[in-house]
RNA sequence: GACCCCAUCGUCUAGCGGUUAGGACACUGGCCUUUCACGCCGGCAACACGGGUUCGAUCCCCGUUGGGGUCGCCA
């Protein structure tokens, strides 16, 4: 028996801000990794190239370092299995997805996003059966290569058997069956010659000798197709192991508008790294029954994959600020604390933007510390009155707020410019003027009814501390039921569609 | 809706056939203290339900219920 090494991988897509849940199943197999003495892998997923941005990369790997989880083989770090970033492994694929082919495994497929939509609305009716119906499945070889040569488009699908079941292990579930009929031949290439995840994965995961496949549950259920492709490649799969997906206070998937879930949020709002990592590996594993405080050296000493537990747990900001707490207490001499403190927000780049936009209405440098207060802080002081609209009831100052924050989620890339368009959309709508609309965002953001401009300071607060003061400020006004939200979400809809 | 996964205090969890079901957060009573916080001592609070298996089930099996996830040319 060969010892296989063990290594593991995290594959993050960066299509958004790195979020806890990339954190936690980074954790998971970093520590595995290092207990093993094994190499621990990060792969960009950039095979969407609509939202894929390489800012995101860059933050994920930022927030990553921060907390500390390094890794052996990467994008910049390189390595033997090289390249890291799946859009410059387009070749590989394409010679993957061409064996397939040749080999019967997949099949060419004409179809059009409008019929595919159509059967999916029909399936969706009539309950039964799913996605598509294999309707190019049978067009012989011949005719594909001349409709291919003829320019028409196309998408590459694998053949998913048409009866029995897919059994394949979970290292934390134990075996699990799911019927082949219940998949339908599942896209491995698009239109414009990437590769889809289903692809990219089994291929990257294969040949960087990926041991075990530590990713949230969320997954589950296209195992089967990632064990038919290395079926038909003639590979051996890797150990796979679902972590329970983190969770909101209503138990739904941990998401940005229940939430704030970005790493970056937690760095900005005073969480320290040993403390976030000490907090996500609470959530699933234990050290011992007495000691909830642990480094993440005492993790690798004493971790077993088999030891995560299943239930998908919500992830508590209360909990996770007492272990923080006694972070600071204990684990810091005042220097140190400084030290981090400074790193943390007392450094002259923050102060420079800061000052940037306080310095036109200071009189004395004292002036300073007042009027800058809420940069330096996560909850705001807020009344209801400081907050209410003119000549608006409590409800109707919360809808606006909530409207301005579904708006405010839309945006891509939050700078003040963008910022700005989504204010100026809602007061157009609404017919409300600008320093109508805005006077409560002022309160919400700094807790005081002059302050420095409202959309420079969200810039420098950013997406998540922005709208997580804006929740706080309509839970100050007394939110809004839950019927009340529902309408408003579909007027929402009706009136601010992009359409 | 179909399929898959899951199920101990409100929350994170310990437990792996016999326990007064343990710890932590939150909440709460008290002590300490110039306030607050910290710290210390205490309190409240859980095995979803119904069948089996067993001398005995929180623990094993089945069903129900509940929760979650997946059903994209997104990952």
């Amino acid at each position: 028996m060969t010892v296989q090494e063990v290594r593991t991988r995290l594959a993050p897509s960066p299509t958004g801000d790195p979020h806890v849940g990339t954190a936690y199943q980074a954790l998971f197999g970093y520590v595995w990794a290092r207990k093993n003495n094994g190499s621990f892998i990060l792969r960009i997923e950039d095979t969407d190239r609509e939202r894929s941005k390489p800012e995101y990369e860059k933050s994920i790997i930022d927030s990553l370092r921060w907390l500390g989880l390094e890794w052996d083989e990467g994008p910049e770090t390189g390595g033997q299995f090289g390249p890291y970033r799946q859009s410059e492994r387009l070749d590989i694929y394409q010679e993957h997805i061409n064996r397939l082919v040749a080999e019967g495994y997949a099949y060419p497929c004409f179809c059009t996003k409008e019929r595919l939509a159509e059967l999916r609305k029909e399936c969706q009716k009539s309950g039964a059966g799913s996605g598509y119906d294999r309707k190019c499945r049978n067009i012989s070889p011949e005719e594909a290569t001349g409709r291919i040569e003829a320019g028409e488009n196309f998408v590459v699908r694998m053949k998913v058997p048409l009866e029995g079941k897919c059994v394949f292990e979970d290292l934390l579930r134990g075996k699990i069956e799911k019927d082949w009929e219940s998949i339908d031949d599942q896209v491995i290439m698009k239109a414009d010659g990437y590769p889809t995840y289903h692809l990219a994965v089994v291929v990257d995961d294969h040949l960087m000798k990926i041991s075990h496949i530590i990713r949230g549950e969320e997954w589950i259920n296209s195992v089967p197709k990632h064990v038919l492709l290395y079926q038909y490649f003639g590979w051996e799969p890797p150990v796979y192991c679902h972590l329970p997906l983190l969770r909101n206070k209503d138990k739904s998937k941990l998401s940005k508008r229940k939430n704030p879930v970005s790493i970056e949020w937690y760095r900005k709002n005073g969480i320290l790294p040993e403390a976030l990592l000490n907090f996500i590996g609470m959530l699933g594993w234990h050290l011992s029954d007495d000691k909830e405080k642990f480094s993440v050296e005492e993790m690798i000493e004493n971790f077993r994959l088999e030891d995560i537990s299943l239930g998908g747990p919500v992830f508590d900001p209360d909990k996770l600020l007492w272990l923080n707490g006694k972070y600071i207490r204990e684990n810091f001499k005042t220097e140190q604390l400084l030290d981090r403190l400074v790193e943390w927000g007392l450094n002259r780049d923050h102060f420079k933007k800061i000052l940037e936009i306080s310095k036109g209405r200071m009189n004395a440098l004292s002036d300073w510390g007042e009027m800058t207060s809420h940069f330096f802080c996560g909850k705001v002081p807020l009344t209801a009155e400081g907050l209410l609209m003119k000549d608006m009831s409590h409800t109707q100052t919360c809808e606006i707020l909530q409207i301005v924050l579904w708006e405010l989620e839309g945006i891509q890339s939050f700078c003040k410019e963008r910022i700005y368009e989504s204010f100026k959309k809602v007061a157009d709508k609404l017919d409300i003027k600008m320093k109508h609309l805005t006077q409560p965002f002022y309160v919400a953001m700094s807790g005081k009814k002059v302050s420095t401009p409202l959309f420079d300071t969200m810039e420098i607060l950013g997406s998540d501390m922005s709208r997580m003061r804006i929740r706080y400020a309509m839970n100050e006004l007394g939110g809004l039921s839950k019927k009340a939200m529902k309408k408003l979400e579909k007027r929402y809809q009706e009136e601010f569609s992009n359409n």
